[in-house]
DNA sequence: GGCAAATATCGAAACGTTTTTATATGGAGC
DNA sequence: GCTCCATATAAAAACGTTTCGATATTTGCC
């Protein structure tokens, strides 16, 4: 288990009898050095089994080949899908991914952005747990960065965003064309503009119909488990319980279902339940469950390819106006959602 | 939105009116600087908003402050856990996170592998996908590894493991206790550790019980849900079904639902299920699903401390033997497993 | 055949730190 | 008052690359 020394571009070019620029031409195919020299190069390169030092690449350079990828939670799938889709897109243009988790904690998120900044990433991928500190970190010299998931308000980033208006319009109105009169919308927080936007969405749905968007109608969640369930509970046993719960995240959902267990209220005969975002097991459960399902694995790839064109800017397109990508969602009815019982 | 020039040490030195180094010494701590230098540095770093480059930093100083993590497959909430858990103790001690995912592909396994290296990054925590190209990383030169969940077979390595063997002896011993004996064992590829530990277990406990381990008992899958599914369908619609199925893994277990549900059979009235590996999803399922419950997000914690140990190698143990740590699980019984009916 | 231009290679500077070594300053000891 | 040592600060070297400019060699052209 002798750890064989540590070998530089110095080292290679002694053996391969040139000199370091040479060498540094030759493994960055630079396309410049005869085939002669080339293949004594790489002779030495193979056989040191060398590799070229990122840090002082990135120090000269000043590309690290890196980009940042902020998520307020790791714990929920959704993100870890479109890390998925981040990590792979960013290994096709030879870059690494560092993962961060702010686990819903602005402290956390700070601190993580600035971590990134000191390792000089070239890019930033940022789903915020807060759009004001996130704010902060665009007036901030250093890195583009890419909002992905949720937008600071009112701001003009660059972003890749689903559609949520119009996913919960439509999610709404389905339930609506159910015969849902009494529905319960249980949302994340309201700094989020996809909590806002998914609210709005529901708002129209229902003012359309004639439907009051009463305040018993939303309900405040932060958007992990146990605050679906401790909503779950509150709603279920209110004195009008509601006939439909829409969740606007997948994790609410859960809490809702363990609510729904353990009152033994049977679902749909009882009470639909329709959630924003699908999960691996939502078909599986009984009730299989009806979701908007987002694509996730793309928003990643797509993030990624705006990052790159912000860091790589070609055709002189230097202070290009920030793009929103916006991205659809399909409504995946399942079991979990029926007609309501006439009261 | 003008970006800000990016400052450097000299920068701040100019500004403070001291040396470069005086500030270097400031900004880490060095405490060997007089108080009125040391405001006057301070002053200056916090008006630049000044960050030193870990890049430069890490090339000076050997010290990266990162360590890279490659689990086989991120989609798999298990790994999930293990990374924050990691990522959890790695910022309390000061180091950043890269996280690679294999994607159970030996070709990708390296690849990352190759690019942490090439970051210089200070350690490795790896859950390999491809035990026998974890083997050749340890004879290469390079930064301290320590062994996540999956163990190399028959190497003396730094690692993080449960008790695999006896989590499943107890989990089929609990079975033949219901009254099963037609049991069915679906493990995930042979070439894991994990693999072979569980099954190792399952026929110890079959053996002590003269419970014959024939060839039907072993079901070959690889972990992922879509095997889980297939081997379900097979097994459940075969002349002689088992009475309970124990999948080695979480998301098999996934499969298995899908598949039972599909086929309409009654859990746990007709199959129980057991499955090694809970969700957050096993208790709110209908059934609930019993499940063995391994320690993840504490495995991520100590193997970081087990790294960081091999980092920092205080008090002269600078060669010490490799360690290995075991850790517990529980089983936790719920509702998809329940007495044999009588054939 | 001689000169300009193109080409291949090299040497050295630069990136932003840490670290080692040198220099200046002050106080203690006699 | 002088030396000696400790201390605070500064200067300079080093880390491993990329990149710029210089040099040597070849090629093209008249």
């Amino acid at each position: 288990m002798a750890k064989r020394p540590k070998y530089t571009m110095r080292d290679v070019a002694r053996l391969a009898g040139v000199s370091i620029s040479t060498v540094s031409a030759v493994v960055n195919n630079k396309g410049i050095v005869s085939a002669e020299l080339t293949a004594k190069v790489e002779k030495a390169v193979k056989a040191m089994a060398f590799s070229p030092n990122e840090g002082a690449r990135g120090l000269r350079s000043g590309r690290t080949h890196i980009i940042g990828l902020v998520v307020p939670d790791i714990s929920n799938p959704f993100f870890v899908e479109i890390l998925r889709g981040v990590e792979d897109e960013a290994i096709k243009n030879g870059y690494e991914v560092m993962v961060c988790n702010s686990n819903d904690q602005t402290a956390l998120q700070t601190r993580h952005l600035n971590a990134l900044h000191a390792q000089r990433v070239d890019g930033i991928l940022l789903a915020p747990t807060d759009s004001y500190a996130a704010r902060e970190v665009l007036t901030r010299d250093g890195a583009p960065i890419v909002f992905v998931d949720c937008v600071p308000m009112k701001a003009n980033v660059n972003c890749v965003v689903t559609d949520n208006y119009q996913a919960s319009y439509e999610a709404i109105r389905y339930l609506i064309g159910l015969g849902h009169r009494k529905i319960a919308v249980i949302s994340g927080r309201p700094v989020h503009s996809t909590s806002i936007d998914r609210v709005e969405g529901c708002r129209k749905a229902m003012q359309e119909t004639h439907l009051p968007f009463r305040e018993e109608s939303l309900h405040q969640g932060d958007s992990h488990i146990d605050s679906g369930y401790r909503l779950g509970l509150n709603l279920l046993q209110s004195p009008e319980p509601p006939t439909a719960i829409f969740t606007l995240n997948n994790r609410m959902a859960l809490g809702i279902l363990r609510a729904l267990r353990e009152l033994r209220i049977p679902c749909p005969e009882h009470v639909s339940l329709m959630s924003f975002d699908d999960s691996d097991w939502a078909e599986v459960f009984s009730p299989s469950l009806t979701a908007i399902q987002q694509p996730t694995y793309e928003i990643g790839k797509r993030a990624v390819g705006l990052l790159l064109q912000s860091i790589q800017p070609g055709e002189e397109e230097c202070e290009a106006e920030p793009r929103q990508i916006v991205l659809k969602s399909s409504l995946l009815i399942r079991g979990s959602t029926a007609n309501a019982i006439q009261a």
